[in-house]
RNA sequence: GGGCGAAUAACUCAGUUGGCUAGAGUGCCUGCCUUACAAGCAGGACGUCGGGGGUUCAAGUCCCUCUUCGCCCA
């Protein structure tokens, strides 16, 4: 059956995609006996909305899956789903449009996962419609009962190892979502605010002392006043008492050179906690403790008359209250970056609270090795790592006073207050709904209380590789672990792949991949990333599709290399199109040019085929080489100038004269060379065009080679070299060239016969093959 | 304030360890229905490689510095 004059690429490609479902191409076989590939693939957050910042990252990735396994390699591919913690969260209360206060957790986390299996539903379909390669049937949730097991698993495991603490401390909180969030999930935002210019009097007799803040609220929660032992206008001050305005305090002036003498008056107070600082200097200097802020961002009975406001209102009273006792100078309005919570905006507080811990500090170096052990592409991403790891200044907080999550394994005793640990056999367990089934070995009570905090998400996430292995399960996967490869973008260098880092290095003193793949963000047409949260995601990628095939977007998603941040254009998400019709073209062609083509007839090569498969022997090694450095932008570049230039332009006007002429020898030497190079070039595409070249490939090939499909097919090794050839041939190139440009000076149509060309003697035998593609009628040999 | 990256044609991007006249696609101009493809082919124009210094026989590439932008942190 011939190939149809337009390639219908609406029609060819879900027609594909059922078919590789059907006979389960991507099957990942642990009894194959081939080295096995695996790949740690990122489970997306589901909070609804996929952009096409999605679609360019994983593309990268699955094409990298596919050349692998073209390899020979028995590629372990699962698609999974992040679906548990804060983001999923938020986005049931959106859909459902609920509070999860006010219902049971029961029902919360229901609904939750309702919501979840919708949002997973619209993924896998349109993971699908891209072509993706993965093995459904490895898929995971972070919410599946053996996934809460493996992580609490985790967790005890830590315990066990005395990697766990529980205690209160410090910790930035948010006051909105109501729970402590760490480090890597916040984010900067600017904001107007006011720097008050205040007097606090000397305690001792006369004298102020200027102090500049932008938080005058948090007066009642001051413990000390700060000034630079270097600054000649307070130094003489250290030491001496001060009086909290409005309250009925002192507080001491003490001296530390964090204090920036050009900001502001030059002397701060420390509140606990309105900084990072205040938490230094309260660590460091001993200082009390005053929290005046509930979980809610309201003030308490600590505050006196501030007492039941929000902070917003206990600000304007304060600074109303300071007035009239003549506290306030002045000030200026000024707009600061404030940090907030990444997923909801608002601003964080530092609130004292008892929470889990996973103690990492002593671990820099450690964690350091191990990230040094890990191949990262492109190599520079890893100095983000090392940064990271240098300034941490927190262990990992890993409990979240929310509802839907993974619960703690633990209990306290109600009479002598000792956590108890589930046994590894119980689990997964909910201590909201399960019991110890054991007294407490303290003190023999039999009375609990649950631990109703959950697992921060990144805690199971971070686990991705155990997960995949399904470590400690009955059923653990052997070969996987450590695995292969971490394909992520790079703004999550510091929390995922830090986390997984630290969780391998903790639980198996090992790395957990060999190799990270990290690639760039879609920038929206402003050149910003896209977040969801910002509102500016441009591209929606089911819109998309329907405008573009799945092979187009993926050229698109190939077309920069690795790690960098592209513009996403309209202008250039179709740019494929030309790649995918030409490929049909040239394929079509070469199917009526084929016909007759006996595969095991010996040949004589003539030079100009000697020349092509010289030239693909060239490109496929660019192309591999790419590959083998995750650049799959060099794999389609290469191929696709060889291709287009090599093959189309030149070879096939080339042998079009043989293709069709009469001479049984040079024809079979054109089809064979013809066949090999169309094959190679399609498998060379394959990873990324993956419609096309299958399409392709069953019509042509497949009867004579026999996979399945293009993508089960080994990925192309040819050895052809002939350096003369080469040589000759690119020579022989410019004579064509030269013909052509005549022909298009004198504004004639490329068939126009020309009387004669003049060639150099040495391209005597590329003769026939010149006459034919320039029409020349004699060819004139000069020096 | 620190770290990382980017800045190359009108647009989107390549450019390896320094080495011919700096490339591709899009767009633009001219021509061509050529037994695969006009969604094509052939030809053409367009660049102070962000600015300024330096190293070198030779710098888009290495070093210093400045500017702008982005990301990640403080």
């Amino acid at each position: 059956m011939a190939l149809a004059k337009r390639y219908k690429a609406k029609d060819s490609e879900p027609r594909l995609q059922q078919k590789w479902a059907d006979e389960g191409i991507y099957k990942y076989n642990p009894d194959s006996g081939r080295e096995v590939y695996s790949i740690d693939t990122p489970p997306p957050t589901v909070s609804g909305m996929i952009h096409m910042g999605h679609i360019f990252s994983y593309v990268q990735a699955e094409v990298l899956a596919r050349y692998k396994r073209m390899t020979g390699k028995e590629v372990f591919y699962p698609f999974c789903f992040d679906d548990n913690g804060l983001p999923s969260e938020r986005y049931t209360e959106q859909v459902k449009k609920v509070k999860a206060q006010d219902m049971t957790r029961g029902e919360f986390v229901k609904l939750c996962l309702e919501v979840a299996k919708d949002a997973e539903a619209q993924f896998r379909d349109l993971w699908n419609s891209f072509g993706f390669s993965c093995d459904w049937s490895l898929m995971y949730t972070t919410i599946d009962p053996w996934v809460q097991g493996l992580s609490q698993r985790s967790f005890l495991d830590l315990v066990q190892k005395e990697r766990v603490y529980r205690k209160e401390a410090p910790t930035l909180w948010c006051p909105e979502c109501q729970t402590a969030v760490a480090q890597a999930e916040t984010e900067d935002k600017e904001f107007p605010s006011h720097f008050h210019d205040l007097e606090f009097r000397l305690a001792g007799g006369s004298g102020v002392v200027p102090i500049a803040t932008t938080r005058p609220e948090l007066i009642p929660a001051c413990v000390a006043v700060f000034v630079n032992p270097e600054d000649d206008r307070w130094k003489h001050l250290a030491g001496q008492k001060v009086k909290v305005p409005l309250y009925d305090r002192e507080v001491t002036i003490l001296a530390d050179d964090k204090v920036d003498i050009e900001k502001g008056s030059g002397a701060v107070m420390c509140c606990t906690f309105g900084d990072t600082t205040d938490i230094e200097w309260w660590r460091q200097h001993d200082l009390d403790l005053r929290i005046i802020l509930d979980n809610r961002g309201h003030m308490n009975d600590k505050a006196g008359f501030l007492e039941g406001m929000y902070w917003k209102k206990a600000r304007k009273v304060i600074v109303k209250k300071l007035d009239e006792g003549g506290y306030r100078r002045g000030g200026e309005d000024i707009t600061h970056s404030v940090n907030v919570h990444e997923r909801c905006g608002t601003p964080l507080e530092y609130l004292v609270s008892r929470q889990w811990f996973i103690r990492i500090l002593d671990l820099k170096e450690q964690l350091l090795e191990k990230g040094s052990e890990v191949n990262w592409y492109p190599g520079h991403f890893k100095v983000r790592y090392d940064h990271w790891v240098e300034n941490l200044k927190w262990d990992w907080c890993i409990s979240r006073q929310k509802y839907y999550g993974v619960p703690f394994p633990v209990w306290f005793c109600e009479q002598c207050e000792i956590p108890i640990f589930a046994s590894e056999k119980s689990l997964p367990v909910d201590p909201l709904m399960d019991s110890p089934g054991k007294p407490c070995p303290n003190c023999g009570s039999t009375k609990f209380r649950p631990e109703s905090d959950v697992m921060d998400t990144w805690a199971t996430s971070s686990l991705t590789p155990q997960i995949n292995m399904k470590w400690g399960e009955e059923d653990q996967r052997k070969n996987i672990f450590p695995m292969a490869l971490r394909p992520q973008a790079h703004d999550i260098i510091r929390t995922w792949a830090f986390y997984t880092i630290a969780k391998a290095l903790l639980h198996e003193n090992t790395i957990p991949w060999k190799d990270v793949m990290i690639s760039g963000h879609s920038l929206n047409p402003n050149r910003q990333k896209m977040s969801k949260s910002k509102g500016n995601v441009a591209g929606d990628p089911i819109a998309a599709l329907k405008e573009f095939s799945a092979d187009e977007l993926r050229y698109w998603a190939c077309s920069s290399k690795l790690g960098t941040d592209v513009v996403f254009s309209k202008d250039v998400l179709g740019e494929g199109r030309r790649l995918v019709t030409k490929l049909w073209n040239a394929t079509r062609f070469a199917e009526g040019r084929l016909e007759g083509y006996d595969p095991d007839r010996e040949v004589e090569l003539h030079p100009f085929d000697c020349w092509l498969l010289s030239r693909l022997t060239e490109t496929a090694r660019k192309a591999t080489s790419g590959m083998q450095k995750y650049e799959y932008s060099v794999c389609m570049r290469e191929t696709e100038t060889f291709f287009w230039k090599a093959l189309c332009d030149n070879y096939l006007e080339i042998a079009k004269g043989r293709l069709y002429g009469e001479a049984p020898g040079a024809r079979a030497a054109a089809q064979y060379t013809l066949y090999t190079v169309l094959y190679a070039v399609l498998r060379l595409f394959a990873p990324i065009m993956v419609h096309i070249t299958e399409e392709l490939y069953l019509e042509i090939f497949k009867s004579t080679e026999n996979y399945e499909s293009i993508h089960l097919a080994p990925w192309p090794d040819p050895g052809f070299m002939d350096e003369d050839a080469l040589r000759l041939g690119n020579r022989a190139l410019l004579v064509i060239e030269e013909a052509r440009r005549w022909k298009s000076e004198n504004s004639l149509s490329m068939a126009t016969s020309m009387e004669s060309i003049e060639v150099s003697e040495e391209l005597k035998p590329f003769e026939a093959d010149l006459m034919a593609v320039t029409r020349a009628e004699k060819v004139i040999y000069i020096q």
